[in-house]
DNA sequence: AATCGGCACAACCGCCATGAA
DNA sequence: GTTCATGGCGGTTGTGCCGAT
């Protein structure tokens, strides 16, 4: 019921768009508009289906796609989307001018997924990825020693929630309380193996505190948890009180 | 040089939502 | 209210490329 027939059924083309094929599909666009997918490629004279011709103009062919591979910048926004919608890859590609969520898709299977799983399989281990300027940054006061104490200083939000707080506590252990309104899966907490570290008090699924006792735990872990805490509720800058 | 396996990405498939008739 | 056409979305597949053996 209300499904249109399979493009092989009405003998039209599948397979690979051919350069001629592209450009009288861009022409046609360019001239009429696409107001009707389903007609078309009947009216461009393509031998193909609405569908294909629809996909082939937004995942390739459209003026404003970014070509190219995507910036760190733009895997950890979708790293992050990721977190908050979940495979909603049109959601995220909206938040990417220029990227489309079949691309978006794509990356998200064949890297993103694989970091992903490194950074919450291996939280000690040095993170391969890059830095950059907007990335929160671990510094320590003094250059060469490594921080006794740590305090979170959380100077934005980032997302929709018009409620989020990070609170410093400086002390011997770094603690960091949160509230946001980003649900927090009860088994991420569980399934962390760098959980034991903590000493974690949840309130509920939003809101709680945990703290790091730094005699256990190396800068890299220390790092990764802040990034946990970045994805989990703000962005800002480690600074190290000595 | 040939073969194999993994990766990257374009394209397809099937389902759902929506709106018009 | 029902049926149908269409667009949109997410999951999956097909295929070419490239490095390892």
């Amino acid at each position: 019921m209300g499904r249109a027939p399979c493009c092989d059924k009405m003998g039209l083309k599948k397979g690979p768009w051919t350069p001629q094929e592209d450009h009288i599909l861009v022409s046609f666009i360019k001239k009429h508009g696409h107001e009707n997918w389903r007609a078309l490629p009947k009216q461009a004279g393509l031998l193909r289906c609405g569908k294909s011709c629809r996909l082939r103009w937004i995942n390739y062919l459209r003026p404003d796609i970014k070509r190219g591979n995507f910036t760190f910048e733009e895997e950890e926004i979708i790293i992050q989307l990721h977190e908050m919608l979940g495979n909603r890859w049109s959601a995220i590609a909206a938040k990417l001018p220029g990227r489309t969520d079949n691309e978006i898709k794509n990356v998200w299977h064949t890297h993103l997924k694989k970091r992903l799983n490194q950074y919450q399989t291996n939280p000690g281990n040095p993170k391969s990825k890059n830095k950059t300027k907007s990335e929160p940054s671990i510094t320590s006061q003094s250059s060469d020693e490594v921080p006794s104490s740590l305090s979170c200083e959380i100077s934005s939000i980032t997302d929709t929630s018009d409620h989020r707080e990070a609170d410093n506590i400086q002390a011997e252990n770094m603690v960091v309380s949160w509230e946001c309104f980003l649900e927090i899966d009860e088994s991420f907490w569980s399934d962390n193996p760098a959980t034991p570290l903590l000493n974690f008090e949840p309130v509920s699924d939003e809101v709680g505190s945990f703290s790091i006792d730094r005699q256990n735990v190396d800068d890299d872990s220390m790092e990764f948890w802040y990034d946990m805490l970045i994805k989990a509720g703000g962005e800002g800058d480690f600074i190290a009180h000595l």
